[in-house]
DNA sequence: CCTCTGACTCAGA
DNA sequence: TTCTGAGCCAGAG
């Protein structure tokens, strides 16, 4: 049986965020169990270990705008890689109406986990 | 136990 | 549309 610990339900589900879309950290959040913790989020990216290869640049936050200052590196990064996945990113927006993830959740329950 | 810090969010203005 | 303030919560010191 296999009990996955809060951080590691986040790491799965943004795992499943297909290229091409993108996923605000608090429905991140929700989709691992986690209502009302989004900052955990952005922190279990954080603390991801390179080898999972996340695709982290996913999240982003719910005014659909990279989180990071757009003087930073990290701000470039994420914006570069949206673009690479074919997203559409203006001074670091996104539209989430355009490209937000929708699964069908009665799907992603029966995939999850946990 | 308390304070501070975030890759956050929501409601107002 | 952008900016604030308050609320939020796990970790770190």
């Amino acid at each position: 049986m296999s009990t996955l610990s809060s951080i590691e339900r986040i790491w799965f589900v943004v795992n499943l965020i297909p290229k091409g879309n993108v996923l605000p950290y608090g429905v991140v959040a929700d989709f691992a169990g986690l209502p009302g913790r989004a900052r955990y989020v952005s922190r279990a990216l954080k603390l991801a270990p390179q080898n999972l290869t996340l695709p982290w640049h996913r999240v982003i936050n719910s005014q659909g705008k990279i989180s990071f200052a757009n003087n930073t590196d990290a701000f470039q990064t994420q914006q570069q890689l949206l673009r690479l996945d074919g997203i559409e990113v203006n001074a670091g927006k996104i539209s989430l109406s355009q490209y937000q993830w929708k699964p069908d959740i009665a799907t992603l329950v029966m995939t999850l986990p946990f």
